[in-house]
DNA sequence: GACTTTCACTAA
DNA sequence: TAGTGAAAGTCC
């Protein structure tokens, strides 16, 4: 509008307005900040921009909000360069800012998750290729002869590409080239991986896997949210069942995500993908080299890449038209992130399907807790598939009373477990000893003095590796080489290992079985590639006992295998961690799930102190439901929230005193919370390790706005107290469904 | 006194 | 988060 009283004056020296826009930038403020858009740039919400911050450049996004009039317009900065991408659609918004609220993280940081991929928003320069110009060349050679055959068609090649399907040298195309008979044309750049074909195999669905297909089918149909947990034991046809989801959702023209909770062991899953689809699906992973995860990230977001399998920060890639998200091993604590943002990529898949209206499937063959009373409360649907496909039968599972039939003197395995081993071995069948403890011997101390081993910097005990020649920390990577006198007593050679880890296990089967060909698979000896070369020699048989850390129950399949024996089975049931005890249900069913897929007759060996434990009663009986039905009411009674409302927050402390002031701080914060626990250094997760919190405590509320009221107030305060708070918020399904 | 490490603060 | 400057700690 023109004012017709404005002076001549003020018509010259108003600076003219500038359109300013919000745009989140990767930095821990509360709100978006406020650039101007230079003349001529048009931008929307989404669009993904440079701008000037500090003394630097960085990537941000256009956020939605009109302007915000509290900013001095003399600090107003330009966005410095509108990047040539598709900008991020409001159902990505809705559910960052949704991420964000929840997680009471910065939208910024949660913005710059989905912005993984520094270079992938310039389009990807285009490839330079030839087409036959229809010239003829100035002498026909017979080189020269097949490449024009070759190229006849009309149809583009890369230089490479046609001299190779040709049989001649480059230099022959160069020629052609000079003499114009090739014409440079620009090629798009060739996608990472084919489409899939929903038809390419058919499925042979039976049975119970049938049905649970067609109610999901059902669904998928009708369109819309809904959440399915699918949850039958290893080898039930669980992925047979979600693949037929995946072949709807395409050919409805969507795209698919699978999160998978360690996406760099999962070459067969990927195989098993491509035997039935015909391709492989785009991969999401941390480890993913630059170039690749920047192809990924744009051809995600040009739909150029229908399915993609991904760990749990593919929930952040920002799909052109997703339809369907899979989350496969549910249960598994690797979907949660504990760093900067943290989240449980699950519940979080679970969210996004609700903001932009489509299925989610979980999948697992343990369900964790959250998921059960989600199904009970209805707001889930549950599908169960009770068989195993194909017939292959469960292993006959016992447990060993450990007080009742010790090992010998200095040995960890019961003379039934030794026999159990000899009489597989001697059939040529194989044994898998699984012990949930890297290392030789979890504690060291001085026989003289008493001396322990502890960490210096998070003061958890030193962990021995015998094949390394080290002791480590397991919680924060510390390491030394092993001692061989005592650093408080100096005597020499009085060190004395105590506790078994899998190389003591190794040791003692060696002893009783020396001919037998022994592995051991743990984590930390060799790489990834390594691994898969191990796993591959089992499955060939190369192997007759393995023993084996947490990583031989995710997914491998040992068709060999007769016998699994597991060591401590109590391991890690009296830790603190309210969520001991389904752990280990979760841990040993998947982990007795490896034997008995062979048609065979198989058996599992449980050592335990404690036989009458409710985890191990379960396991043995094979009666998941009970021990789930017990455990909820379990966690009622001891006065943590019921489950499915779980809430927790993490502040950390660098002493149990200092630790205990919080708590105070928050029993007055929100005195409607029940259980707060103060957690040591081995619950505490990595990220808090690091920045040397040595407590945490864990509160378990029953109201997520008291929770984010305290713990807001607490950020208000000091940039001390502010760096000692780390915020986690768990489990809250009612707050998405 | 030179150099390194730690800490608090700021960005539109 | 990443860059900065001031303050505190370390070394010869």
């Amino acid at each position: 509008m023109k004012d017709d009283s404005k002076s001549l004056f003020g018509e010259l020296f108003e600076t003219p307005r500038r359109k300013v826009v919000p745009v989140l930038v990767p930095m821990p403020a509360p709100t978006a900040y406020s650039y101007a858009v230079p003349d001529g740039l048009t931008v929307e919400p989404g669009a993904i921009v440079q701008v000037p911050l500090g003394p630097r450049q960085v990537i941000g996004v256009v956020w939605d909000g009109g302007e915000d009039t509290s900013v001095d317009p003399k600090k107003l900065r330009e966005i410095t360069k509108v990047f040539d991408c598709p900008p991020l659609d409001k159902d990505m918004r809705t559910f960052l800012d949704w991420v964000a609220a929840y997680t009471l993280s910065p939208p910024g940081y949660v913005a710059r998750m989905a912005l993984r991929a520094p270079a992938a928003f310039d389009p990807e320069p285009m490839i330079e290729g030839l087409r036959y110009a229809g010239y003829e060349p100035e002498r026909l050679t017979p080189a020269r002869q097949k490449v024009l055959e070759m190229a006849a068609d009309g149809l583009s090649w890369t230089k490479s590409g046609l001299a190779h399907a040709s049989g001649v040298s480059t230099s022959v195309i160069d020629g052609l080239v000079k003499q114009g008979v090739f014409e440079q044309v620009f090629l798009p750049p060739p996608p990472l991986v084919a489409a899939p074909d929903p038809d390419y195999a058919e499925n042979r669905l039976a049975g119970p896997q049938k049905e649970a297909a067609e109610e999901i089918l059902d669904s998928l149909r009708k369109g819309g949210f809904t959440v399915s947990l699918i949850d039958g034991v290893t080898g039930s046809g669980k992925t047979e069942v979600y693949f037929e989801a995946i072949a709807e959702t395409l050919k409805q023209g969507k795209q698919v995500l699978i999160l998978l909770p360690e996406i760099a062991l999962t070459a067969n899953f990927l195989e098993r993908f491509q035997d039935r689809f015909g391709s492989k699906p785009g991969e999401w992973h941390s480890d993913l080299a630059t170039r690749t995860r920047e192809k990924v990230w744009r051809q995600v977001a040009t739909g150029e890449i229908r399915v993609v399998a991904g760990a749990r920060s593919a929930l952040f890639l920002p799909f052109e038209n997703l339809g369907l998200i899979i989350v496969d091993e549910e249960h598994d604590p690797a979907f949660k992130q504990e760093d900067r943002v943290f989240y449980n990529a699950r519940d979080m898949a679970v969210v996004r399907a609700r903001i932009a209206n489509f299925p989610v499937v979980l999948v697992s063959a343990t369900p964790s807790v959250e998921s059960q009373v989600n199904c009970i409360a209805g707001r889930y649907t549950r599908i169960h598939l009770p068989t195993r496909f194909a017939d292959a039968a469960m292993p006959d599972l016992h447990l060993i009373d450990m007080r009742r039939a010790p090992p010998e003197r200095g040995g960890f395995l019961s003379p039934i477990l030794l026999r159990s081993v000899g009489k597989a071995v001697e059939r040529g069948e194989q044994a898998l000893l699984f012990l949930n403890r890297r290392g030789y011997a979890p504690l060291t101390l001085c026989r003289v003095c008493g001396h322990r081993f502890q960490c210096p910097q998070c003061s958890s005990w030193l962990v021995e590796h015998r094949f390394r020649g080290q002791i480590q920390c397991h919680q924060c990577g510390y390491h030394e080489p092993t001692p061989n006198s005592c650093p408080e007593c100096g005597t020499l050679d009085h060190l004395v290992a105590c506790g078994p880890g899998v190389e003591r296990i190794a040791e003692e089967v060696e002893k009783h079985f020396p001919d037998a060909r022994t592995l051991v698979l743990s984590s930390d000896i060799g790489g990834v590639k390594r691994l898969r070369l191990e796993l591959e020699a089992i499955a060939n048989g190369e192997a007759d006992i393995v023993i084996g850390t947490q990583l031989v129950a995710k997914g491998h399949n040992f068709p060999l295998m007769t016998l699994v024996g597991i060591i401590d089975a109590d391991i890690g049931l009296s830790n603190g961690d309210p969520r001991a005890a389904e752990r280990t249900f979760q841990l040993l069913s998947q982990v007795t799930g490896r034997a008995g897929r062979t048609g065979r007759k198989s058996l599992g060996l449980l050592q335990t102190f404690q036989p009458q434990h409710p985890v191990m009663q379960a396991i043995v009986s094979g009666d998941a439901a009970a021990f789930y039905e017990r455990e909820i009411t379990e966690r009622e009674r001891a006065q943590l929230p019921p489950y499915g409302r779980l809430v927790s927050i993490i502040v950390s402390a660098d002493t149990r005193a200092e630790a205990e002031g919080h708590a105070r701080g928050l029993r007055q914060a929100a005195p409607h919370e029940s259980g707060i626990m103060i957690l040591g250094p081995a619950e505490a997760p990595l990220a808090l390790i690091r920045g040397r919190h040595r407590f945490r405590l864990l509160v378990h509320g029953r109201r997520n706005s008291d929770m984010q009221a305290f713990v807001r107030s607490m950020l208000e305060r000091g940039p001390k107290e502010r760096r000692s708070i780390q915020v986690q918020v768990d489990v809250d399904p009612q707050s998405f469904l």
